[in-house]
DNA sequence: CATGAATGAGCGTTCATTCAT
DNA sequence: GATGAATGAACGCTCATTCAT
């Protein structure tokens, strides 16, 4: 191959894109993303057909990224709480050092190119924690509620906990704790 | 262009950009929204004057009556849980009677258009569910938490339950109760 | 209506269209055809949805404007020879008149935008020349072949004719005359 | 760039060219061409300096062709209308042989690539059969007009017939005939 | 020389907004 | 005020051509 495609390449526009996305929306010009990401016009599109394949492998990546960082040193000795509030921690802490991600996941959340299927797919991601959540409302209040909903609980009060931390840095810990202990009361 | 004449043709409009929005997003072009309306492309813009101004009327006005509805038949001699499982009902149902207006409020609560002086301004029509939340949590886990904080929780409870009864609305009621007791148990 | 929509700048468009596409090829860009009408970029797609739209109703337009032509002053009373030769005789002058419009007919000709079914369509505007043709070759020497054989013949010779009267103007009638006489060798 | 290696290659792509230009007209992307030829995109130009260039050369490969295979077996004892025929005949039996290069030939004929020198360059390939046309109408009813005038006219009467052969090739023959008498009652 | 990724000018089309009627 | 044609900046995407490998 002359020039292989570089997985560079595609990395900066992603992380360009990301960028772009935060200052501009998701409506911001491809070229935007491209002069972020130092490559011509053109070259977006042999790393991605269309724009919208764009956006869905962002989302994609971004989800996984989020996904493993959950489980980072995650141990299995620790009690059923500890490792809940691990993760929980883990998942705070990755949103309070990517702000600009976690922006723009929220903005993908509601795009028309974030088809279902690629939502169910990539819910999978998580499966691990949902089997942490599984477990951790087996014997709680909401033992006897859909899981899916316990699910969109979960996200629901993260959502909440990880906006306000980033709204006050300066207690983030804090209001770590009190949105895992708001969580641990529902669930566990 | 001040006071247009008639509020007919501005609610037909706001109306029609709800529907409009929620087939083809906020970035649905304008021609739509007035056909949809049943009026000439360049009276939109006798009503608003330009598309973002457009987006921040039905913000506000989707909103407001949606506060508005919280508190519908909402009577004072009852219990503090009593009268704010009656808000919570109302909220849901609110929801599940209007599809179209949540999925919308979900677009715009990441659009540009929306400020954060909208934000603001608009969060205030929550106050009376506010000052109950107030009295709710006063002796609750959440008692030293900052209120905002607690507000952004109760919104998220809000929103997965919603969310939840529209992808099941067979048990909706059932979901309506399991929400409200998750949030119970946080604040109250 | 608030501006109805004008036959006037369709037809500058169209005009503007003949004048580009015989400088630039039928590749040329939109952007010159409007500029030549005097509009703006997008008026020409309030008039024609897309460029084909536009190729297909100049190729139309022309195909019924050069019939039209061949048919003017004709008279009932005179000889089969006289009526054919006064058709064959507008029909060079018309080309003669108008080589720019004659010169994009033949790239009309092979243009992708222009279907079989337009061709059809526009064939049928010299169904007075083919009765005449019908008539003319009825004794004649082809009058066993293919009508549709015979009308290819007369239209290619046609068109050589025109193109040599158009290379050679000083003897023009010369020609119009040399190449009737040829066709009438053929068919009559 | 002055000598490609592989005259293989060059031929290859210029079967391509004709292959893909039928099939999507003169427009058609060079990376097209070069995948149906089997190549990299880049080695094209390594054949041909721009698109232009194969344009131009594809003309004139495939006049040459058809030039050639005019005179196959063309023996100089048989008398004028015997050789003309068998020159003709080949000509038809070319086309029909050939009918992507032949349609080509006709996009070819408009084509903004195509200059009139080339024009001219390629018009004497046919020098031999202009020798048999010039013999021939000697004394026919077209001995006064310019020999250019009867060329035209006898490549025109040239291509109605190809046309009507290739949309009739049940009776492909007897239009070559048909076609070929009616040439001969104008020039012979 | 062959390869195919990189380049960027260019194109058809859209659409918020303006304005003549 | 209502209308809808006019405007032109902007955008996504293409493609001939170049050039690093």
């Amino acid at each position: 191959m002359a020039r292989p495609k570089s997985e560079d390449k595609r990395i900066a526009l992603l992380e360009a894109a990301v960028r772009v996305f935060v200052a501009h929306g998701l409506g911001a010009p491809t070229a935007l993303i491209s002069k972020e990401a130092g490559v011509a016009n053109g070259t977006l599109f042999t790393y991605f057909d269309t724009k919208g394949e764009l956006v869905q492998q962002l989302y994609r990546e971004l989800k996984l990224e989020m996904a493993s960082a959950l489980l980072r040193g995650l141990l299995e000795e620790k009690g059923l709480r500890e490792r809940f509030f691990h993760v929980w921690s883990n998942w705070m802490h990755w949103a309070m050092s990517n702000p600009d991600k976690l922006r723009v996941l929220a903005l993908l959340a509601v795009s028309e190119d974030v088809t279902p299927e690629l939502r169910v797919e990539v819910g999978k991601f998580m499966w691990k924690v949902e089997v942490l959540l599984e477990q951790s409302r087996a014997n709680g209040p909401l033992r006897d509620a859909p899981i899916a909903f316990v699910g969109e609980i979960l996200t629901s009060l993260a959502n909440a906990t990880m906006g306000f931390m980033a709204s006050d840095p300066e207690n983030a810990e804090q209001h770590c704790k009190t949105g895992f202990e708001a969580l641990w009361r529902v669930i566990g």
